[in-house]
DNA sequence: CTGTTAGCGCCTTCAT
DNA sequence: ATGAAGGCGCTAACAG
């Protein structure tokens, strides 16, 4: 602390007679210089092996090999990352890692990050947990930037608002300009304001699958079906609703003039989670009672519909067709097996993998989408015939 | 955005003087000396300033703050951390981010690390996917080692191979001798030999839950319970299976000596998969037509075996009954809704994550249970009544 | 309060 | 093939 400066106050000062939190004790770590001595050579020389890009003598080789052996060596990845200006971490930003939406995509990236990884060699893949929340996504692109990472990859939808896109934008410049590989993956791609070459990019065809989701709904003869999406401002949500009603536009509905108004009606905003699914069931059930289908944003939203609508003694389909988004592993387990629309994210999160390990070219245009797939199983139903 | 920062959708424009912005990723990164530079002050200044952990008065804090600004200066992590020999990484280890099991625990420890992070501070949560490998976690360690960890909390059951934990121990040992919290979260606590001090854990009682599970089973009249237990060599699979195991032994099972061997035939071992339940229903069903209840080492298992009953024609609870263990989020959502039992995995989470932020005393001798919660649903009912 | 001076541990030219 | 020396960017004693 500084010289009359009454800062102790803040430091966590262990109990007298209690032992401190941890044992304290700051053992010099062993280092290359340890190594270099032991060997009987100049630390240059243990560099050189132990990076083996540069030819040694077989028998110094040996010899170094021994004493890293013996005094447990590990290199220090800051003091070597300082000196060479290289880092082996790479991070991957996801929104929840609770949820298994992005916890496959990172399981995958992270797989071919690590994939040929030599003991010794090999990057760091750092997952880190933004909460959908744009300032931690900022956050940890400082932190992810001071460490000077060799990757990022951005998954999931992107918060659409102006000042936080330039944000990311300008963070996401500085970083590429700096060597870092950037890759987004699930989100739309970025236009670069000055002619910078943008991101590779791995994007969902998000709008596609909505819409042929709806078809199929249309096409058992649902004309009122609601519809419950997710946060506003996020990307996913604005395509996947985009698509539902691109499909709900060209149908028969019998609606007229006010179709678009209906489909406004019968479209509930909440978050990502099974709570909001279960409320958002209930409120259109209110406004339309006559409802014969609800399609949710997402596998866990339709979750919390079935739910609501199970406890308003409701059954599926036979009184409402439920369906879902992203095809997670729980979806064909639940009963009835959810209709869904598949996306391949574990193909997605390898190939971002691959483009941030510069593994793999970008693809032309920078922007790589991945199809998604209509499974469609036993929650969804032609409507009970009404007879009105 | 940075405060004084430009209008939201411009982008970052390079300073007069300074060269500009190149797509060539040589670009020379700003560092403290520039920052100094600009702001008239030496670079010490500049990191006082940077750190506020020494005072510096007010204009020329000012100053400096504004040279940041204008050159948008970050520090780099890799230097500040070999210089005050601290860093600011805290590595996660979870066997596998794609199942909620641990993305939930993982989430947990990360909201905690990040927790009251300033605009500036703030330690960064490295998760680190294992897929269970043995040697990735051993991996895992090296380069968290390498990187200098502030800390490292290390999730799930652990492999029981003295090879293994010897290893995991050494490395483990020489993490804390150079100040790296070590916290276990989930997996039986370590014995150090050589007296040292055992990290602190967070420990499931996986035991008790699974003998309550197996009690309830037992009460409603089960007799012939199959048991779908995990991969053999791990910690949380011996401790359910004991649990389960306790519960037997002391119920009015009918069939005397040969009780174990009984229990020994109704056990099948494989991974913790949906896949490995439904295979292992299925052979539990030919070893054991009789067949009354099954019970998964967790839900994502149970989930398994409920498809697999159900493709064989039977009904859950009339026909079997199944339990599972972890109490996932979706369990209470699949239908019938799972009996299984709860672990506050977040609660967990979050006190490991207070732990290794060094925010919480370690619990009177090293370790902290975490209880565990029956949870009765439709899965379960008493067996039907047989005329043998 | 502020500047000066040493390193932190490693890599990388240069010599040899 | 090896060693010597300088520096990566920052912090932490010491002076003033």
């Amino acid at each position: 602390m500084w010289p009359g400066g009454r800062g102790a106050v803040t430091a966590p000062v262990p109990l007298a007679g209690h032992p401190p939190l941890q044992e304290d004790r700051t053992e010099m770590a062993v280092t290359l210089a340890d190594v270099a001595a032991r060997a009987g050579v100049s630390s240059a020389t243990v560099s050189r092996v132990l990076n083996g890009n540069y030819p040694v003598a077989g028998g110094t080789r040996e010899r170094v090999r021994r004493a890293v052996a013996e005094l447990d060596y590990v290199v220090n990845g800051q003091a070597r990352a300082l000196a060479a200006a290289t880092s082996d971490l790479v991070g991957v930003l996801v929104n929840d890692v609770a949820d298994p939406f992005f916890g496959l995509i990172a399981s995958a990236v992270q797989a071919e990050i690590s994939a040929g990884a030599e003991p010794g060699g090999g990057k760091l893949a750092v997952v880190c947990n933004t909460g959908g929340s744009p300032e931690a996504e900022l956050t940890y692109l400082t932190l992810l930037e001071r460490q000077r990472a060799a990757g990022v990859v951005l998954t999931g939808s992107a918060v659409e608002s102006a000042e936080h896109t330039a944000a990311v934008t300008a963070r996401l410049t500085r970083l590429a300009a700096s060597g870092t590989r950037i890759v987004l993956c699930g989100r739309p791609p970025l236009t670069l304001p000055d002619g910078g070459i943008a991101p590779a990019t791995v994007a969902f065809d998000n709008r596609g699958g909505a819409r042929r989701l709806t078809e199929h709904l249309l096409s058992l003869g649902h004309r009122r079906i609601g519809y419950v999406s997710g946060p506003v401002e996020r990307s996913t949500t604005r395509h996947r609703l985009e698509g539902h009603r691109a499909a709900l536009a060209v149908s028969d509905r019998p609606l007229g003039p006010d179709a678009e108004a209906y489909a406004e009606r019968l479209t509930v905003h909440g978050t990502y989670d099974r709570a909001s699914g279960y409320d958002a069931a209930l409120e259109l059930l209110r406004r339309e009672p006559e409802l014969t289908a609800i399609v949710a944003a997402n596998d866990t939203v339709a979750l919390g519909v079935c739910a609501a609508l199970r406890d308003r003694g409701l059954s599926i389909p036979g009184d409402v067709s439920v369906a879902g988004f992203d095809d997670l592993p729980f979806s064909a387990d639940v009963s009835p097996a959810l209709t869904t629309v598949r996306i391949p994210l574990q193909e997605a999160g390898a190939r971002a993998g691959k483009l941030v390990m510069g593994r793999l070219a970008p693809p032309p245009g920078g922007v790589a989408t991945v199809g998604t797939e209509l499974m469609v199983r036993g929650s969804t139903a032609p409507p009970a015939v009404r007879t009105a």
